[in-house]
DNA sequence: GTGTGAAATTGCACGCCGTGCAGGTATCGC
DNA sequence: GCGATACCTGCACGGCGTGCAATTTCACAC
């Protein structure tokens, strides 16, 4: 993992930078925060907030980028046996299982920032921007167990769904009382649309 | 539709800074274009461009409102009988025929705005806010429909799917030589993925 | 046509964002 | 130790988006 001290500290300022965002955004609102204030909280000059990020959005959503290489390789590691869509499911299940929840601290912060999403519009985008990558990410980790072509039409609308039925789920349950495991809302979400959707409400 | 002189002055520079900004961005690239150019192009000031364009981006794209709004109509016009799903499909098909095509300059401009997005990354988060607009409108639409709650999962799940369909198809049409008309990819497209997506490859 | 109120346009100033550049400082490999 | 190299930092700059007050333009009644 080359572990210089070199490496090290800037893993560390990094980690620093993400915590200073977030909590300046919990404390005051995203909106009176500026690059200015994390990166005096984080002890670095502005400029070097800008070497680590491209944008303060990207910033305060820290972190998602290793998130979704995590469960890119997670649908990579499934049984060759699942459908994609499976894979998918269940992958959201390990994640949500092993990658966060016994890290109790990344799970708390992925909610906190999640409810920041929802009461800040202006993070709107850069959610999306991380969506769309995950997108990327699970065409090439689906076309890799299929073995279609990552351009071909058919495992790219497969995951554009799957990522939109998430995306969906999880917003509502977010918004729910948080009393069902969120893996089964998502599981629930992902069989709803998996079974099809052009069924007449009136057939079911 | 409120024919004052002065509505029709606002139109007329709605549109004179929407042309404006098209039409540089072609020109020179989307990079190379500020919000000054834009105004002076346009003949207006760089602040009554902010009076009726929140962003560059906003402009550059500008007029989706108007297209998301006229979609979601048709859904609410097509026949009852039909399924939410079949009812988006046919609901972009007329939109298609008799919204754009026959308005020779708005399909051309709307294939510009297109290309613009793909050759440039900056455009995309506005993309994707108009997307997310666009299904916020529909689930509206299609809950009037079926009679549910616009809050429901059930619609909201429904929409995001078929959104996501209709934007994976359309990029795959992009990208393609445009031989066959684009009404027929997105039909196609729809019909995948309505079809339901948890099907083993094998069992084909 | 003229006055009056409302609405739109404009210029100005401001704070913030994101980036290129140059010089200083810490780490690495030897 | 000691160069080479990577990183941090301050500075300056252009661009964005917005509040504000002055000014122009339009609508409407008389």
């Amino acid at each position: 993992m080359d572990d210089g001290l070199r490496e090290r500290k800037k893993r560390r300022t990094r980690q620093a930078i993400i915590d200073a965002a977030l909590e300046l955004c919990e404390l005051r609102g995203v909106e009176d925060v500026t690059v200015a204030d994390i990166a005096a909280a984080a002890e670095v000059s502005r400029r070097t907030f800008f070497n680590y990020f491209a944008s303060r959005e990207e910033a305060i959503l820290g972190g998602s980028r290793a998130r979704t290489e995590m469960l890119a390789a997670l649908v990579r590691g499934r049984p060759a046996e699942e459908s994609p869509w499976t894979a998918i499911g269940r992958a959201w299940a390990e994640l949500l299982d092993t990658g966060l929840d016994d890290l109790e601290r990344d799970w708390h912060d992925w909610l906190a920032r999640a409810r920041l999403v929802r009461a800040n519009p202006s993070l709107l985008a850069q959610q999306r921007a991380d969506f769309a990558r995950m997108e990327q990410e699970l065409v090439a980790a689906v076309a890799i167990r299929t073995g279609e072509d990552p351009t071909d039409l058919g495992p790219r609308l497969l995951v554009a769904a799957a990522v939109a039925t998430v995306r969906v789920a999880f917003n509502d349950w977010l918004d729910g009382p948080g009393t069902t495991p969120m893996g089964e809302a998502l599981q629930g979400a992902l069989d709803h649309v998996g079974a099809g959707l052009d069924r007449q409400p009136s057939t079911t």
